[in-house]
DNA sequence: TCTGGGGTCCTAGGACCC
DNA sequence: TCTGGGGTCCTAGGACCC
Protein backbone atom coordinates (compact mmCIF):
# COMPACT_ATOMS: atom_id res chain seq x y z
CA UNK A 1 0.00 0.00 0.00
CA UNK A 2 1.58 3.20 -0.99
CA UNK A 3 -0.83 6.06 -0.18
CA UNK A 4 -2.69 6.57 3.24
CA UNK A 5 -5.62 9.20 4.10
CA UNK A 6 -5.70 10.63 7.33
CA UNK A 7 -8.71 12.27 8.31
CA UNK A 8 -9.79 13.49 11.60
CA UNK A 9 -13.76 12.79 12.83
CA UNK A 10 -15.76 15.48 13.04
CA UNK A 11 -13.23 17.70 12.77
CA UNK A 12 -14.86 21.04 13.97
CA UNK A 13 -17.12 19.08 16.68
CA UNK A 14 -13.95 17.17 17.60
CA UNK A 15 -12.03 20.60 18.14
CA UNK A 16 -14.90 21.73 20.46
CA UNK A 17 -15.19 18.38 22.40
CA UNK A 18 -11.20 18.82 23.12
CA UNK A 19 -11.91 21.99 25.70
CA UNK A 20 -15.15 21.12 26.73
CA UNK A 21 -15.35 17.55 28.01
CA UNK A 22 -18.77 17.70 28.57
CA UNK A 23 -19.67 17.45 25.02
CA UNK A 24 -18.12 13.64 24.82
CA UNK A 25 -21.12 11.53 24.44
CA UNK A 26 -23.92 14.88 23.16
CA UNK A 27 -24.57 15.74 20.24
CA UNK A 28 -22.80 18.82 18.67
CA UNK A 29 -23.25 20.74 15.67
CA UNK A 30 -20.85 23.51 14.22
CA UNK A 31 -22.72 25.94 11.68
CA UNK A 32 -21.11 28.01 8.90
CA UNK A 33 -20.21 31.84 8.72
CA UNK A 34 -23.41 33.81 9.84
CA UNK A 35 -24.61 31.37 11.32
CA UNK A 36 -26.11 29.67 8.58
CA UNK A 37 -25.89 26.64 7.42
CA UNK A 38 -24.44 23.07 9.79
CA UNK A 39 -20.93 22.05 8.08
CA UNK A 40 -19.77 19.67 10.84
CA UNK A 41 -21.62 17.19 13.06
CA UNK A 42 -21.04 14.60 16.43
CA UNK A 43 -21.87 11.38 15.68
CA UNK A 44 -24.76 12.13 17.78
CA UNK A 45 -25.96 14.40 15.53
CA UNK A 46 -25.84 12.40 12.72
CA UNK A 47 -27.96 9.96 14.25
CA UNK A 48 -30.64 12.91 15.01
CA UNK A 49 -30.50 12.84 11.28
CA UNK A 50 -29.29 16.45 11.03
CA UNK A 51 -27.80 16.31 7.39
CA UNK A 52 -24.81 18.13 6.25
CA UNK A 53 -25.20 21.89 5.25
CA UNK A 54 -28.87 21.86 6.46
CA UNK A 55 -29.60 25.81 6.77
CA UNK A 56 -30.03 25.93 10.43
CA UNK A 57 -33.29 27.42 10.96
CA UNK A 58 -34.45 24.16 9.29
CA UNK A 59 -33.48 21.75 12.28
CA UNK A 60 -33.73 25.21 15.13
CA UNK A 61 -36.62 23.14 17.06
CA UNK A 62 -35.13 19.82 16.74
CA UNK A 63 -31.81 20.86 17.95
CA UNK A 64 -33.76 22.73 20.82
CA UNK A 65 -35.90 19.54 21.74
CA UNK A 66 -32.93 17.18 21.79
CA UNK A 67 -30.30 19.58 23.25
CA UNK A 68 -27.82 19.66 20.32
CA UNK A 69 -24.90 21.65 21.70
CA UNK A 70 -24.59 24.30 18.74
CA UNK A 71 -21.57 26.67 18.04
CA UNK A 72 -20.34 28.77 15.71
CA UNK A 73 -17.41 28.42 13.90
CA UNK A 74 -14.45 29.62 15.50
CA UNK A 75 -11.69 29.18 12.62
CA UNK A 76 -9.11 30.35 14.93
CA UNK A 77 -9.16 27.43 16.98
CA UNK A 78 -9.59 24.74 14.09
CA UNK A 79 -6.55 26.13 11.90
CA UNK A 80 -4.22 25.81 14.95
CA UNK A 81 -5.56 22.82 15.87
CA UNK A 82 -5.18 21.89 12.25
CA UNK A 83 -1.43 22.66 12.07
CA UNK A 84 -1.42 20.71 15.51
CA UNK A 85 -2.19 17.46 13.74
CA UNK A 86 -0.70 17.97 10.28
CA UNK A 87 2.31 18.44 12.37
CA UNK A 88 2.58 15.42 13.89
CA UNK A 89 1.99 13.77 10.84
CA UNK A 90 5.15 15.12 8.97
CA UNK A 91 6.90 13.87 11.89
CA UNK A 92 6.40 10.71 10.64
CA UNK A 93 6.08 10.58 7.40
CA UNK A 94 7.19 13.96 5.87
CA UNK A 95 6.04 12.83 2.70
CA UNK A 96 2.52 14.41 3.44
CA UNK A 97 0.24 16.53 1.20
CA UNK A 98 -2.08 18.96 3.48
CA UNK A 99 -5.44 18.19 1.32
CA UNK A 100 -7.83 20.17 3.30
CA UNK A 101 -8.21 21.11 7.13
CA UNK A 102 -8.77 17.88 8.61
CA UNK A 103 -7.30 15.95 5.61
CA UNK A 104 -3.75 14.81 4.55
CA UNK A 105 -2.41 12.18 2.12
CA UNK A 106 0.58 10.41 3.27
CA UNK A 107 2.97 8.61 0.39
CA UNK A 108 4.33 5.41 2.28
CA UNK A 109 6.60 4.83 -0.50
CA UNK A 110 9.58 5.60 1.36
CA UNK A 111 8.29 4.65 4.58
CA UNK A 112 6.49 0.75 3.95
CA UNK A 113 7.04 -0.28 7.72
CA UNK A 114 5.24 2.94 9.47
CA UNK A 115 2.18 1.69 11.92
CA UNK A 116 -1.07 3.74 11.09
CA UNK A 117 -2.16 2.19 14.62
CA UNK A 118 0.69 4.22 16.34
CA UNK A 119 0.34 7.67 14.17
CA UNK A 120 -3.36 7.48 15.04
CA UNK A 121 -2.63 6.64 18.84
CA UNK A 122 -0.56 9.68 18.64
CA UNK A 123 -2.63 12.38 17.14
CA UNK A 124 -5.06 11.49 19.54
CA UNK A 125 -2.64 11.63 23.03
CA UNK A 126 -0.96 15.18 21.84
CA UNK A 127 -4.01 16.62 20.80
CA UNK A 128 -7.47 15.48 21.88
CA UNK A 129 -8.87 14.85 18.24
CA UNK A 130 -9.72 11.39 16.77
CA UNK A 131 -8.34 10.03 12.98
CA UNK A 132 -9.20 7.48 10.78
CA UNK A 133 -7.00 6.02 8.55
CA UNK A 134 -7.10 4.21 5.34
CA UNK A 135 -4.63 2.59 3.40
CA UNK A 136 -5.05 1.63 -0.43
CA UNK A 137 -2.70 1.98 -3.82
CA UNK A 138 -4.39 5.44 -5.12
CA UNK A 139 -5.54 8.04 -3.58
CA UNK A 140 -8.74 7.78 -4.90
CA UNK A 141 -9.00 3.56 -3.74
CA UNK A 142 -7.58 5.83 -0.08
CA UNK A 143 -10.41 7.60 0.56
CA UNK A 144 -12.87 4.45 -0.14
CA UNK A 145 -10.38 2.46 2.55
CA UNK A 146 -10.86 5.74 4.88
CA UNK A 147 -15.03 5.72 4.48
CA UNK A 148 -14.39 2.03 5.77
CA UNK A 149 -11.86 2.58 8.60
CA UNK A 150 -14.22 5.60 10.09
CA UNK A 151 -16.97 2.82 10.57
CA UNK A 152 -14.08 0.16 11.86
CA UNK A 153 -13.69 0.20 15.66
CA UNK A 154 -10.01 0.61 15.29
CA UNK A 155 -9.94 3.56 12.74
CA UNK A 156 -7.52 1.85 10.55
CA UNK A 157 -8.39 0.26 7.37
CA UNK A 158 -6.26 -1.31 4.51
CA UNK A 159 -7.94 -1.87 1.26
CA UNK A 160 -7.47 -5.59 -0.18
CA UNK A 161 -5.13 -5.50 -2.90
CA UNK A 162 -7.07 -7.17 -6.05
CA UNK A 163 -9.77 -10.28 -6.17
CA UNK A 164 -13.22 -10.92 -4.89
CA UNK A 165 -12.73 -9.53 -1.35
CA UNK A 166 -12.09 -5.90 -3.19
CA UNK A 167 -15.35 -6.54 -5.82
CA UNK A 168 -17.24 -7.09 -3.45
CA UNK A 169 -16.17 -4.15 -1.14
CA UNK A 170 -16.01 -1.38 -4.10
CA UNK A 171 -19.92 -3.12 -4.90
CA UNK A 172 -21.24 -2.11 -2.24
CA UNK A 173 -19.84 1.43 -2.40
CA UNK A 174 -22.46 4.25 -4.19
CA UNK A 175 -21.22 6.11 -7.13
CA UNK A 176 -21.74 9.48 -5.47
CA UNK A 177 -19.72 8.32 -2.26
CA UNK A 178 -16.26 8.27 -4.84
CA UNK A 179 -14.34 11.01 -4.35
CA UNK A 180 -14.30 12.66 -7.69
CA UNK A 181 -18.26 11.76 -9.03
CA UNK A 182 -20.39 14.82 -7.60
CA UNK A 183 -24.37 15.20 -7.60
CA UNK A 184 -24.24 15.69 -11.91
CA UNK A 185 -22.08 12.99 -12.68
CA UNK A 186 -23.95 10.38 -10.27
CA UNK A 187 -27.30 11.13 -11.89
CA UNK A 188 -25.92 10.91 -15.55
CA UNK A 189 -24.08 7.19 -14.51
CA UNK A 190 -27.38 6.03 -12.69
CA UNK A 191 -29.04 6.88 -15.59
CA UNK A 192 -26.78 4.52 -17.75
CA UNK A 193 -27.18 1.84 -15.30
CA UNK A 194 -23.95 2.57 -13.59
CA UNK A 195 -25.03 2.37 -9.95
CA UNK A 196 -21.72 1.00 -7.95
CA UNK A 197 -17.61 1.92 -7.68
CA UNK A 198 -17.14 -1.51 -8.98
CA UNK A 199 -19.33 -0.62 -11.96
CA UNK A 200 -17.63 2.49 -12.50
CA UNK A 201 -14.38 0.73 -12.42
CA UNK A 202 -15.52 -1.94 -14.94
CA UNK A 203 -16.75 0.88 -17.68
CA UNK A 204 -15.18 1.39 -21.42
CA UNK A 205 -12.29 3.89 -20.87
CA UNK A 206 -13.26 5.44 -24.08
CA UNK A 207 -16.64 6.31 -22.85
CA UNK A 208 -15.56 7.69 -19.62
CA UNK A 209 -13.21 10.09 -21.26
CA UNK A 210 -15.98 11.17 -23.32
CA UNK A 211 -18.93 11.68 -20.91
CA UNK A 212 -16.86 12.29 -17.50
CA UNK A 213 -13.72 14.27 -19.42
CA UNK A 214 -10.45 13.68 -18.25
CA UNK A 215 -10.68 13.73 -14.32
CA UNK A 216 -13.77 11.58 -14.80
CA UNK A 217 -11.08 8.96 -16.18
CA UNK A 218 -8.30 9.05 -13.67
CA UNK A 219 -11.42 8.38 -11.35
CA UNK A 220 -11.71 5.13 -13.30
CA UNK A 221 -8.47 4.21 -13.44
CA UNK A 222 -7.99 5.27 -9.79
CA UNK A 223 -10.65 3.03 -8.89
CA UNK A 224 -8.66 0.63 -11.21
CA UNK A 225 -5.52 0.47 -8.60
CA UNK A 226 -3.57 2.65 -11.20
CA UNK A 227 -2.29 5.98 -9.67
CA UNK A 228 -3.40 9.05 -11.98
CA UNK A 229 -3.33 11.64 -9.39
CA UNK A 230 -0.35 12.36 -7.55
CA UNK A 231 0.49 13.08 -4.37
CA UNK A 232 1.56 17.05 -4.22
CA UNK A 233 4.50 17.16 -1.54
CA UNK A 234 4.94 20.78 -2.63
CA UNK A 235 2.01 23.20 -1.62
CA UNK A 236 0.70 24.54 -5.27
CA UNK A 237 1.29 28.17 -6.02
CA UNK A 238 -1.79 30.07 -5.27
CA UNK A 239 -3.62 31.46 -8.22
CA UNK A 240 -6.30 33.46 -6.46
CA UNK A 241 -7.24 34.74 -3.09
CA UNK A 242 -11.14 34.93 -2.53
CA UNK A 243 -12.56 37.23 0.77
CA UNK A 244 -16.20 37.78 1.10
CA UNK A 245 -18.97 37.03 3.53
CA UNK A 246 -22.66 37.15 4.07
CA UNK A 247 -23.96 40.44 5.89
CA UNK A 248 -25.80 39.60 9.64
CA UNK A 249 -28.60 41.73 8.17
CA UNK A 250 -29.31 43.10 4.84
CA UNK A 251 -27.52 46.38 3.72
CA UNK A 252 -29.18 48.70 1.30
CA UNK A 253 -26.55 51.88 2.20
CA UNK A 254 -24.05 52.41 -0.27
CA UNK A 255 -21.37 53.62 2.39
CA UNK A 256 -21.74 49.98 3.74
CA UNK A 257 -21.43 47.84 1.04
CA UNK A 258 -18.17 50.17 0.59
CA UNK A 259 -17.02 49.54 4.35
CA UNK A 260 -17.44 45.80 3.43
CA UNK A 261 -15.94 45.66 0.55
CA UNK A 262 -12.77 47.65 2.04
CA UNK A 263 -12.84 44.71 4.27
CA UNK A 264 -12.22 42.49 2.37
CA UNK A 265 -9.93 44.26 0.20
CA UNK A 266 -7.61 44.56 3.59
CA UNK A 267 -7.89 41.11 4.23
CA UNK A 268 -6.93 39.82 0.96
CA UNK A 269 -4.43 42.16 0.47
CA UNK A 270 -2.92 41.15 4.17
CA UNK A 271 -2.44 37.26 2.69
CA UNK A 272 -1.35 38.15 -0.38
CA UNK A 273 1.32 40.17 1.19
CA UNK A 274 1.60 36.94 3.80
CA UNK A 275 2.36 34.52 0.96
CA UNK A 276 4.56 37.05 -0.63
CA UNK A 277 2.67 37.85 -3.65
CA UNK A 278 1.49 40.87 -6.06
CA UNK A 279 -1.86 40.91 -7.04
CA UNK A 280 -2.18 42.01 -10.97
CA UNK A 281 -6.81 42.05 -11.22
CA UNK A 282 -8.92 41.83 -8.84
CA UNK A 283 -12.76 41.76 -8.92
CA UNK A 284 -15.53 43.21 -6.71
CA UNK A 285 -19.23 41.61 -6.27
CA UNK A 286 -22.09 42.07 -4.76
CA UNK A 287 -25.54 40.11 -4.88
CA UNK A 288 -28.74 40.01 -2.67
CA UNK A 289 -30.22 36.72 -1.73
CA UNK A 290 -30.90 34.25 -3.95
CA UNK A 291 -33.63 32.61 -1.63
CA UNK A 292 -35.92 35.61 -1.40
CA UNK A 293 -38.95 35.04 -3.68
CA UNK A 294 -40.62 38.14 -3.04
CA UNK A 295 -37.61 40.37 -4.91
CA UNK A 296 -35.65 39.86 -7.73
CA UNK A 297 -32.41 38.62 -7.83
CA UNK A 298 -29.35 41.42 -8.63
CA UNK A 299 -25.87 39.92 -8.45
CA UNK A 300 -23.01 42.09 -10.63
CA UNK A 301 -19.49 42.05 -10.38
CA UNK A 302 -16.48 44.76 -12.05
CA UNK A 303 -12.89 43.44 -12.54
CA UNK A 304 -10.24 46.04 -12.22
CA UNK A 305 -6.81 45.86 -13.85
CA UNK A 306 -4.25 47.45 -11.98
CA UNK A 307 -1.13 49.45 -13.85
CA UNK A 308 1.08 46.99 -11.74
CA UNK A 309 1.12 44.15 -9.64
CA UNK A 310 0.65 45.42 -5.88
CA UNK A 311 -0.45 44.09 -2.81
CA UNK A 312 -0.28 47.66 -0.96
CA UNK A 313 -3.61 47.97 0.43
CA UNK A 314 -4.42 51.57 -0.65
CA UNK A 315 -3.57 50.84 -4.24
CA UNK A 316 -6.07 48.42 -4.22
CA UNK A 317 -8.59 49.91 -2.22
CA UNK A 318 -8.77 52.94 -4.37
CA UNK A 319 -9.50 50.23 -7.62
CA UNK A 320 -12.10 48.31 -5.64
CA UNK A 321 -13.77 50.99 -4.94
CA UNK A 322 -14.07 52.63 -8.24
CA UNK A 323 -15.03 49.32 -9.25
CA UNK A 324 -18.09 49.27 -6.76
CA UNK A 325 -19.46 52.36 -8.56
CA UNK A 326 -19.66 50.49 -11.27
CA UNK A 327 -22.18 47.57 -10.29
CA UNK A 328 -24.06 49.34 -6.77
CA UNK A 329 -27.93 49.29 -7.85
CA UNK A 330 -30.07 51.61 -5.64
CA UNK A 331 -33.15 50.05 -3.94
CA UNK A 332 -31.29 46.25 -3.43
CA UNK A 333 -31.45 44.80 -0.29
CA UNK A 334 -27.58 43.26 -0.44
CA UNK A 335 -26.64 40.01 0.98
CA UNK A 336 -23.19 39.59 0.32
CA UNK A 337 -20.42 41.07 -1.01
CA UNK A 338 -16.59 40.18 -1.37
CA UNK A 339 -13.48 40.44 -3.71
CA UNK A 340 -11.33 38.13 -5.69
CA UNK A 341 -7.35 38.61 -6.57
CA UNK A 342 -6.41 37.02 -9.68
CA UNK A 343 -3.32 37.21 -11.48
CA UNK A 344 -1.24 36.39 -8.88
CA UNK A 345 2.61 36.79 -9.36
CA UNK A 346 5.49 36.67 -6.92
CA UNK A 347 6.29 39.79 -5.16
CA UNK A 348 10.25 39.15 -5.28
CA UNK A 349 10.57 39.71 -9.04
CA UNK A 350 8.13 42.65 -10.02
CA UNK A 351 8.68 44.28 -13.14
CA UNK A 352 9.21 47.70 -12.38
CA UNK A 353 8.71 50.75 -14.42
CA UNK A 354 12.18 53.68 -15.33
CA UNK A 355 9.68 56.78 -15.03
CA UNK A 356 8.36 56.01 -11.82
CA UNK A 357 9.77 56.00 -8.24
CA UNK A 358 9.73 52.67 -5.97
CA UNK A 359 7.24 54.27 -4.30
CA UNK A 360 4.97 54.30 -6.97
CA UNK A 361 4.81 50.85 -6.99
CA UNK A 362 5.26 49.30 -3.40
CA UNK A 363 3.76 52.18 -1.67
CA UNK A 364 5.04 52.55 1.83
CA UNK A 365 6.34 49.67 2.59
CA UNK A 366 7.72 50.20 6.24
CA UNK A 367 4.18 51.83 6.99
CA UNK A 368 2.52 48.46 5.55
CA UNK A 369 5.03 45.85 7.22
CA UNK A 370 4.31 47.94 10.52
CA UNK A 371 0.66 47.37 9.96
CA UNK A 372 0.57 43.91 9.34
CA UNK A 373 3.39 43.32 12.30
CA UNK A 374 0.88 45.15 14.67
CA UNK A 375 -1.88 43.08 13.68
CA UNK A 376 -0.16 39.68 13.99
CA UNK A 377 1.00 40.18 17.27
CA UNK A 378 -1.67 42.24 18.82
CA UNK A 379 -4.27 40.58 17.31
CA UNK A 380 -6.22 40.77 13.52
CA UNK A 381 -7.97 44.48 12.87
CA UNK A 382 -6.08 46.30 16.02
CA UNK A 383 -4.85 48.76 13.12
CA UNK A 384 -7.52 48.73 10.44
CA UNK A 385 -8.71 51.50 7.52
CA UNK A 386 -10.97 54.05 7.98
CA UNK A 387 -12.69 52.78 4.78
CA UNK A 388 -13.58 50.01 6.24
CA UNK A 389 -15.43 51.48 8.65
CA UNK A 390 -16.04 51.48 12.56
CA UNK A 391 -19.78 50.55 13.98
CA UNK A 392 -19.58 47.52 10.47
CA UNK A 393 -23.60 47.31 11.22
CA UNK A 394 -23.09 44.59 8.07
CA UNK A 395 -20.90 42.44 10.12
CA UNK A 396 -21.67 38.65 10.07
CA UNK A 397 -23.91 36.94 13.15
CA UNK A 398 -21.74 34.64 15.43
CA UNK A 399 -23.44 34.05 18.27
CA UNK A 400 -22.42 31.17 19.89
CA UNK A 401 -18.55 31.34 19.07
CA UNK A 402 -16.07 28.92 21.95
CA UNK A 403 -13.26 31.01 23.24
CA UNK A 404 -9.82 31.21 20.69
CA UNK A 405 -8.23 28.85 23.37
CA UNK A 406 -4.79 27.95 21.75
CA UNK A 407 -4.10 31.43 19.98
CA UNK A 408 -5.18 34.47 22.80
CA UNK A 409 -3.75 34.54 26.12
CA UNK A 410 -7.18 36.16 27.21
CA UNK A 411 -8.70 33.10 26.04
CA UNK A 412 -7.34 30.35 27.57
CA UNK A 413 -8.61 27.70 29.38
CA UNK A 414 -8.56 28.02 32.89
CA UNK A 415 -9.47 25.42 35.72
CA UNK A 416 -10.86 25.77 38.87
CA UNK A 417 -9.93 23.20 41.56
C1' DT B 1 -37.10 36.27 9.66
C1' DC B 2 -33.12 32.86 9.04
C1' DT B 3 -29.74 29.35 3.48
C1' DG B 4 -21.06 29.45 4.11
C1' DG B 5 -16.49 30.39 2.26
C1' DG B 6 -12.52 29.34 -0.47
C1' DG B 7 -10.55 26.98 -3.84
C1' DT B 8 -9.22 24.01 -8.48
C1' DC B 9 -9.66 22.17 -13.09
C1' DC B 10 -11.92 21.33 -17.62
C1' DT B 11 -14.47 22.57 -21.78
C1' DA B 12 -16.50 25.16 -25.41
C1' DG B 13 -16.62 29.09 -28.04
C1' DG B 14 -14.96 33.44 -29.72
C1' DA B 15 -11.25 36.53 -31.15
C1' DC B 16 -7.25 36.78 -33.26
C1' DC B 17 -2.91 35.44 -35.71
C1' DC B 18 -0.29 33.80 -39.95
C1' DT C 1 -22.59 23.86 -55.92
C1' DC C 2 -17.91 24.38 -54.12
C1' DT C 3 -15.00 29.45 -49.50
C1' DG C 4 -8.19 26.49 -45.52
C1' DG C 5 -5.57 24.83 -41.81
C1' DG C 6 -3.42 25.27 -37.68
C1' DG C 7 -2.60 27.49 -33.80
C1' DT C 8 -2.89 30.56 -29.23
C1' DC C 9 -5.16 33.10 -25.78
C1' DC C 10 -9.02 34.55 -23.12
C1' DT C 11 -13.49 34.08 -20.92
C1' DA C 12 -17.68 32.18 -19.05
C1' DG C 13 -19.82 28.49 -17.23
C1' DG C 14 -19.94 24.01 -15.20
C1' DA C 15 -18.44 20.56 -12.03
C1' DC C 16 -16.07 19.18 -8.28
C1' DC C 17 -13.66 19.29 -3.58
C1' DC C 18 -13.67 20.25 1.72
Amino acid sequence: MTVALVDCNNFYASCERVFNPKLWGKPVVVLSNNDGCVVARSNEAKALGIKMGTPFFQVRDLAAKQQVQIFSSNYTLYGDMSRRVMDILSSFVPDTEIYSIDEAFLSLKRFKNIDPHHIRATVKQWTGIPVSIGLAPTKTLAKVANSIAKKSSSGVYCLPEEGKELEALLSKIEVEDIWGIGPQRALFLRSHGIQTAQELRLCNDHWARKHLSIMGLRTVLELRGIPCIPIELAPATKKSITSSLSFGQKVTAYKELEESVSFHVARAAEKARRYELAVEALVVFIQTSRFRQDKPYYGNSQTAILPYPTAYTPDLLRAALKALEGIYREGCEYAKAGVIFTGLVSAKCLQTNIYESDETFHGDQALIKAIDQINRKKGRNTLFFGSSGIDRAWKMRQERRSPRYTTQWSEILTVHI
